[in-house]
DNA sequence: CGGAATCCCATCTGATACTG
DNA sequence: CAGTATCAGATGGGATTCCG
């Protein structure tokens, strides 16, 4: 595996963390920047503190890109830079992943907590 | 976006997890089960409670299995189920990408940490 | 060897308040 | 509108100790 010092750690520690790929998956689904507020409605459940801080991760490392109108009332839109638009490719696939085996996962679940309990009832 | 109360919530907060993806790395890359200890130097840097919970969660989850040999001493193997080679090869492209971009993700770090600095030195 | 239990600190959550 | 600041409470991760 990668060693505990090796750089890769660090990037994939970005994007191990559902937060990212719930917000790279709300810009890429929509193919078009989106602003601050409408983005974060998509994400539903999310506080702000961690939505701020996942796109300030996010823009850190370049997978998407701040754009910032000085008008009034301020607007700030977010998009997908290039690199963004390529890792979202595989964010999105995990996040498909998960809905399509979504029922057998809870068919596994039920089966390891059903047997938990059984064991318990030995003692 | 997936609700809040949407099952595949959790389904992808078990993926979008450091820990998990490099267990499920580990074991997809040597093709054959391995030892508890055998598979935890592998992760260098893993505290054993972290491995160990990591391992219940994808066991429970069905995407690992667990072999227990009932011999002195215990001898314990851990490999992928179908579901685990499944979804193993989604986690692992993560991981290449990350290896494959992170020269690019490093220099947009710096580009944005000196900006910062920069800004800051305005004041 | 393969864990479980415990303690402790870091991070996340959730609510609320404030600002350019 | 798009944030930052703060604070209490819940959860997560790391270090250490002990056990069949």
């Amino acid at each position: 595996m990668h060693g505990r010092d090796c750089p890769s750690r660090t990037v994939i520690e970005v994007l191990a963390n559902k937060w990212a790929l719930y917000v790279l998956g709300a810009i890429r689904r929509y193919e078009r920047p989106m602003r601050f507020s409408e983005l974060r409605r998509l994400l539903d459940g999310i506080t702000q503190k961690m939505f701020t801080q996942t796109l300030r991760s996010l823009e850190r490392d370049g997978l998407i890109r701040r754009d910032v109108y000085p008008t009034v009332p301020p607007k700030v839109e977010y998009g997908l830079t290039p690199l963004g638009v390529d890792v979202g490719w595989l964010t999105n696939a995990v996040a498909e992943w998960a809905v399509e085996n979504v029922d057998q996962i809870f068919a596994a679940r039920d089966a390891y907590d059903e047997k938990a309990i059984e064991t318990t009832k030995q003692l």
